[in-house]
DNA sequence: ACAACACATGAATAAGTGTTCATATGAATA
DNA sequence: TATTCATATGAACACTTATTCATGTGTTGT
């Protein structure tokens, strides 16, 4: 491990001894990128009210598709491309059941990040 | 309250009778629109990795803007506009110390919803 | 085998988003 | 007051994304 030297163009706004110790700490904690944009790419499946709306829907039960569909009032097309995507994040699982598929939620994670998502915009007022 | 009334054009995948209790159900569980709407807004902005690194540096320190972007390697500006967004949905704050202006969390959710994302993605594996 | 049903999927389009560049603001300093 | 430093912001661009439309896949029943 070689010794760092701090230039001058490490520098900003003069907060010289707290600079290096922060770069240090940061290099500790961060996550790896791979991880970083796992998690980004996570929390994008939250971030659009359709899928939320279908968790809802999915706390409550298990249901097939056609029902989400319905109960959303949305197309059957429109809720089947944002399963696919909640699907491909291990949020939701299937099965099939003759003609018809029905979605459950994969894990308990999902109510406990949407809870604190709630808790969050409630307290904010 | 008027009673219901199932017409064949309510009737999907011939579950009639889980079906209409499925609606009510949802009915009354489902948050507001507005709230859903509130909801998905907060988890887009975890859904960006350059924000997620901006918040685990924010965990560590209260730290300038110039700092946040020598840290992560990114333009001033790019930074900048990031926190603002953070700053709308009050996930960071932030006080003027000087020409410097320091940014840190507003409150501990962050942290809680970070690490169920975290949480998540470690366990799928 | 064929038709009907439940669902998935590819392409297209419209709307949204992150970064860059140039510039503006606001505080400190000479 | 003019300049410099730290940060904010508007416009533009490339890129992503959600929905729609048309069609494909897989299962059931006749």
């Amino acid at each position: 491990m070689e010794k760092k030297v701090i230039r001058k163009a490490d520098i900003c706004c003069e907060t010289v001894e707290v600079h290096e110790e922060l770069l240090k700490i940061v290099e500790e904690t961060m996550p790896e990128e791979t991880e970083l944009y796992d998690l980004a790419e996570l929390f994008k499946v939250f971030g659009d009210s359709t899928r939320i709306r279908i968790l809802f829907v999915l706390f409550e039960a298990e249901v097939c598709v056609c029902d989400l569909a319905q109960a959303l009032n949305m197309t059957q097309s429109a809720i089947s491309h944002q399963l696919r995507i909640l699907k491909q994040n291990k949020l939701v699982k299937n099965r099939r059941e003759g003609k018809s598929i029905f979605y459950s939620l994969a894990d308990d994670h999902v109510r406990t990040i949407i809870e604190m998502g709630l808790e969050h915009i409630r307290e904010e007022k």
